[in-house]
DNA sequence: TGTGTTCTCGTAAACGTTTACGGAAAAACG
DNA sequence: CGTTTTTCCGTAAACGTTTACGAGAACACA
């Protein structure tokens, strides 16, 4: 069924190197037969196997996008990560690149199938999403020395690979002025629990704004827990029987916000009524949420496209003439005001 | 970095054959060499080289999903994909299996990426989801007699490959009966377009239905769109302009669910109240959506379980003693009655 | 002792590529 | 016409495995 070099060879009567070397564009070969050869290819439906390549040239022409619920959560963030494998899969298959996602089973965080990945040669590189302040991956593949890059910052590593971020940071920030600029002082903030670190730059950007407008920071409006609705809905009322409750919630993420606003129409608090909503990582959910929920919103599909290209910039068989380089970025959020706040 | 068996030989001082085949298990090793070899491979941190076996064996040692945005889509419909994934990828792993997610750009429909992923080899089956009516994924796949099992059935092919199922009829025929039983007669539908088999076979259940009931089925109850949140909030208002609106609307997905209640909202319509709704396919947003959506809930993890095994059987390779075996199984969706109808 | 069996291992080929090397033919040049 | 250069292609090795085959040693049995 499949044909090899060795069948095109064959019924050309030229040897397989010449063919090889024509359907590699290489430049001493004939116009002519080269041809022939890209034509024979065309009807013997020829396509080449991806072991032998990558078993000769020690490169699988694949890149690992590492995937894993964290434990407690069966979803991924998924609505998050897919326009951004959409851009990524975009770029990299314009250097002849495949994207592959490999799957974690939920609660080892990855370390385990990324040896794998690592250690059988699946893969010329990785991806890795949802950075850890302290990640052990990062760790594991700079000792090893597997490239790779980020999306997401981490305290781990020699800073040696590339990484796109979000400026959550300042989206928290943001988000607390906003609101303060509203009228509000009492302001809780629902961020992950794990040290993700997102969840890190959100709360740091949340405590520096409060302080900023002289606003003491509340121990007790700060609760967190696993990305999920299943968390947001335990979690916020642990808030609301503050003392001295908020009038307005930061929900770092649109699953959380989600079950949050749930525990507060058992409440009977409506949000965009008697309470102001804000959620810092827009999804659909939280444009056809009612009310729509004020967000802020990453360009997934370009960060996407713009990570595989930093990727690509640090491999020194993709960089360009000047050799590899290594980019870190951090792109902002975009608020988009709706009527949650 | 990576070592190879030639260098687990030369430290042992045996030849590679043995160092392999004491690797592999085989019978023909002194159960001390085996032994040997064991360790040494532990210190010297050998793993294999997979492009080196997958050329050999003629065989990858993994399963390739398929998983790619519709037109119109950016969203995958992923949260009901990530418990099947999870499913899938615990059971194939049991069999030395490695499961890799490919991605499509939205649009091509897999075709350009499943060709691809055929024809170099990159895996040993795969697995197709969102099947649809006529899919030519299925004839393509038949055709080059490259093994695949599916979720979802459809009229393609030969019927010889393993697909496993949700009886969508039934779930659609269930809404109506429960909706019927509660004083409800002008029942509208909202299915996906394309030809995605599943609405078929919904719509397929809710007509049966409701002529079982004596109830004419009028057309302008009956509408679709992408399977996304923007379709539903669009689409949504089309039934309600009937000249006989509905008083309950059933929703093949949650997404349309999500964007048809922010349209209803937004005419003043309360979902549970003014209007009930039903959801076929369950996910988390059903049930911390406010008012908890009803909707039939599916056993995803379990089904990835479960068409993991089935594909496995049919596979010469993993096949029990009994030799491959093809099977098609339908599973049944439950019933989570919540507050919105 | 002779014959047959079992255990264990080495040898070498094969999977499908890519590529360094060299050589023959053609072209260019004087 | 002789020499040099260029163009084009074939040869063969190599990547890391697995495995068919055969052979030597040990053992069993008569």
């Amino acid at each position: 069924m499949a044909s090899s070099i060795h069948d095109l060879a064959r019924h050309l009567n030229i040897s397989i190197g010449t063919v090889s070397r024509a359907l590699n564009g290489r430049a001493d070969v004939n116009a002519d037969t080269r041809q022939r050869v890209l034509e024979a290819a065309r009807t013997l439906n020829y396509s080449p196997n991806q072991s032998g390549r990558s078993l000769r040239q020690g490169a699988t022409h694949s890149i690992a996008f590492m995937m894993q619920p964290h434990p407690g959560d069966q979803q991924y963030g998924e609505p998050f990560f897919i326009p951004l494998l959409i851009g990524l899969q975009a770029r990299l298959a314009e250097s002849g690149l495949d994207l592959i996602v490999v799957m974690g089973a939920p609660g080892d965080y990855q370390q385990e199938r990324l040896r794998r990945v690592v250690e059988t040669r699946r893969a010329d590189a990785v991806v890795l999403a949802w950075t850890r302040r302290e990640d052990e991956r990062i760790d594991y593949l700079t000792q090893v020395g597997f490239p790779f890059a980020t999306l997401g910052r981490s305290r781990s590593g020699t800073k040696s690979y590339p990484s796109l971020d979000l400026d959550f940071e300042k989206a928290g920030a943001d988000a607390v002025d906003r609101l303060v600029a509203r009228g509000h002082r009492r302001i809780a903030a629902i961020r992950p629990s794990l040290d993700l670190n997102f969840g890190y730059l959100f709360l740091a950007g949340y405590r520096k704004a409060l302080r900023r407008h002289g606003i003491e920071v509340d121990p007790e409006l700060i609760a967190s827990g696993f990305i999920n609705e299943a968390a947001g809905y335990e979690v916020t009322p642990q808030v609301m029987r503050s003392k001295n409750p908020p009038t307005a919630i930061i929900f770092n993420n649109d699953a959380m916000a989600l079950g949050g606003c749930k525990a507060l129409a058992e409440m009977g608090i409506r949000p965009g009524h008697d309470m102001a909503v804000t959620v810092i990582v827009d999804t659909p959910l939280c444009r056809y949420f009612s009310p729509a929920l004020t967000a802020f919103r990453p360009a997934l599909e370009p960060m996407g496209q713009r990570l595989a290209e930093m990727l690509l910039a640090s491999l020194p068989a993709f960089a360009g003439p000047d050799g590899p380089r290594i980019m870190r970025e951090v792109w902002p959020l975009e608020l988009v005001a709706r009527d949650s706040d």
